[in-house]
DNA sequence: TATTGTTATACTCTATAACTATA
DNA sequence: TATAGTTATAGAGTATAACAATA
């Protein structure tokens, strides 16, 4: 959840990946637009002095709006295997963001939630995803922005399911 | 290189990010787009009885293309440290896709190279990146292709420099 | 002194397998 | 038996710091 930054490639060499050998190379340009916004997500939490990966987000936004969700839930809506899940919790919990209750209906199950100081910070988060997005999106029109969105989609239905 | 696919997400929670939330959530768009198309290059590889990652690919696109390069400007060019380039060597050495052989000039570098075998396999390797590609663009057509690799460039360049 | 490659070390993400508690 | 969470373990990517060889 939250791999380095990988910082974007130096000079280009001969034959850098960027265009020519294969018919399009969208799979590269994937990985370093990722690559790129992934680094701009983590300098502005850096710079407002936080520190939050972009799937460390998602998840505190998933149990926001599902607070009681189980484990085994979270990581199915994650796509992430139970036991990767535990970790990161473990994380998020000694940073009192979420806490995990014990279920009173299902004693195997944990209920997560947020603390109320871990949904005063989501707010904060959530507005400095708010500038990151605004940023990344700054080059385009909202058209371009919805084609774009509209065009990744599409791709990721037409890749292997599995 | 190659961090494992981390599976499409499950079912729906209620919440999910996929819309709402946010102003775009390009990047979460985007990491499940890459997600998807990485989970397809794999497959693609697994079913054809080969093994590579993207970013094995990639480098050794690169070396193919500079042969003779060094360790540091392999490194520089894909944007990792030296340090992590040299397990991520080691592994495609052992595996007799490249060799090091010693700089005659600067006996400090190592001067990286393709093996007549690894020149074979990325010929082989190419022809499954083109049918890979090409499966997963099959949902667009040509000119929505060049926009969505136009877009991403636009996205790329406004993302944080760093 | 500075650079290159290597090693040692340390995170994090990822998974599988086995264990515990509960159902 | 089956499920939820945990732990143990392992592989890969990432980095920093220190070291040897070379420039």
């Amino acid at each position: 959840m939250g791999r380095p930054p990988a910082k974007s490639p130096g000079k280009p060499l001969a034959g850098s990946l960027d265009r020519g050998l294969l018919p399009s190379l969208l799979g590269y340009g994937l990985r370093r637009t990722q690559s790129a916004v992934f680094a701009d997500f983590a300098a502005t939490f850096a710079h407002a002095g936080e520190a939050l990966t972009p799937g460390e987000f998602g998840l505190l936004v998933l149990v926001e709006r599902n607070a009681g969700l189980s484990q085994m839930a979270l990581a199915r809506a994650l796509g992430i295997d139970r036991s990767t899940l535990v970790p990161i919790l473990d994380r998020l919990q000694a940073r009192d963001l979420l806490v995990r209750h014990r279920s009173p209906t299902d004693g195997r199950t944990h209920a997560l939630a947020l603390t109320p100081f871990g949904r005063k910070a989501l707010a904060r988060f959530g507005r400095l995803v708010r500038a990151h997005e605004k940023r990344i999106l700054s080059g385009l029109s909202a058209a371009e922005t919805r084609t774009l969105i509209e065009l990744l989609e599409k791709v990721r239905v037409s890749a292997r399911p599995l």
